[in-house]
DNA sequence: TTCCAGGGGTAGA
DNA sequence: TCTACCCATGGA
C-alpha cells in the first residue's frame, strides 16, 4: 500500500467536503464511517484502480492511499485535488457570508467545497438518476448500474461504467437490469452521443466556458432540465444556478416564506443578494436556525 | 389503489 | 412565465 498526502488550504475539513451533498453514498464511492475513509475504484483503461482518501492525523489535510503502481500516483493526486476542489478559491464566498448571520458558521468552518466525481459523465448520470425519484431509488439505480456494468479491479471492486460500455447495451436491458425506468432512453442516447463525438461533457471542466453557455449545453442533453443542469453546474464549480427541487421548495416554505408556497421566480429572487454564489448559500446556510426562528 | 419522491418534456394560455 | 398533463419506478 502506498500513502501520500495532498496539500490542503488552511481552512479545510475533509469530512465537511464528503458530507457536502449525497454523492458519497453513491457507488463507486464507499464511505466507511468508522475509519472515516472514502474509497472508490476507477477505470484507467489498462486497469481498474482501487484508492481511498481520509483525513490526515492532524485533521487538516488529506491522505491518499492506493496499491496502484507508481505511474498512477500523479494522476491520482490530480484526481483527488479535483474531486475535493482543493485548488479552488472561496475567499469571495466567505466574504459574502458576512451579509447574513445564517452564513457565519459556513465561513468560520471554511465551507464551500463540494465532493465531485472524476468525470462529468458520472456527475450527469447520477444527476439523471436523482430526477423525479426518491433518494433510496437513486442509490439503487446507481448501485445496479455500477454493479452490473462497471469494470472490476483485481480485488473485485466495480468502477463507474464508461460511456463506451453503456453505449453497447440495449436500452431495454439498461431499463430492466438497472430499474431506471424512462431514464434508460436519455442514458443510452447520451452514451452514444459521447462515443460518436457529438457530445463532449469533459470539455465542460475547462475554463473557456461562460457559465450560461455551459448551462445551455447541459440543458441540451435529453432528460436534463433546469434542476439537473443547475446541479451539474454546481459540481463544475459554477454556483449561480439554483437547483430547485422538492427539498428546495420545502426549505423555502419553512424558512424565508413563512409557511407559504412561492413561485420559482420568487424563490430565486430571494437569493439575488447572494449572486454569484446562490447555490453555495443554499447548501451551507444554517436552515435549522432559520426554521426555529419561524416557530 | 392511490399518492409521492432531491423533475423533465411538451403544449397551451 | 405559468399551468396541466404524462412519463417510470417502488415504497408508504
Amino acid at each position: 500500500m502506498y500513502e501520500f498526502d495532498l496539500s490542503c488550504p488552511k481552512a479545510f475539513n475533509f469530512i465537511d467536503v464528503v458530507y457536502s451533498h449525497g454523492w458519497y453514498q453513491l457507488p463507486p464511492f464507499e464511505w466507511e464511517t468508522d475509519s472515516e475513509s472514502l474509497t472508490r475504484s476507477d477505470d484507467y483503461g489498462e486497469q481498474v484502480i482501487d484508492w481511498e482518501m481520509r483525513a490526515t492525523g492532524d485533521g487538516k489535510g488529506v491522505q491518499l492511499r492506493t496499491n496502484a503502481e507508481f505511474k498512477f500516483h500523479e494522476p491520482l493526486r490530480r484526481l483527488g485535488r479535483q474531486m475535493l476542489a482543493l485548488d479552488d478559491e472561496f475567499d469571495a464566498f466567505h466574504q459574502m457570508c458576512d451579509l447574513d448571520p445564517g452564513l457565519h458558521a459556513a465561513k468560520s468552518r471554511g465551507k464551500g467545497r463540494i465532493l465531485r466525481c472524476p468525470t462529468v459523465w458520472e456527475e450527469v448520470v447520477k444527476t439523471l438518476f436523482s430526477v423525479n425519484t426518491t433518494w433510496n431509488q437513486t442509490r439503487s439505480m446507481t448501485r445496479n448500474l455500477v454493479g452490473k456494468y462497471g469494470r472490476r479491479s483485481p480485488d473485485g471492486r466495480a468502477s463507474f461504467p464508461t460511456p463506451a460500455i453503456i453505449a453497447q447495451i440495449p436500452e431495454y436491458e439498461l431499463q430492466q437490469q438497472c430499474r431506471i425506468g424512462y431514464r434508460a432512453a436519455p442514458l443510452a442516447l447520451l452514451a452514444r452521443q459521447i462515443c460518436d463525438g457529438v457530445m463532449d461533457l469533459e470539455a465542460l471542466r475547462s475554463n473557456r466556458w461562460d457559465p450560461d453557455q455551459a448551462e445551455a449545453y447541459l440543458r441540451s442533453i435529453r432528460g436534463i432540465g433546469p434542476y439537473a443542469a443547475a446541479n451539474v453546474m454546481m459540481l463544475l464549480g459554477h454556483y449561480d444556478h439554483l437547483p430547485i427541487d422538492s427539498w428546495f421548495r420545502k426549505t423555502m416554505r419553512e424558512t424565508w416564506f413563512y409557511g407559504q408556497e412561492a413561485t420559482e421566480t420568487e424563490m430565486a429572487a430571494s437569493f439575488d443578494r447572494f449572486r454569484p454564489f446562490r447555490t453555495l448559500v443554499y447548501l451551507f446556510y444554517d436552515w435549522d436556525s432559520a426554521r426555529s426562528e419561524n416557530r
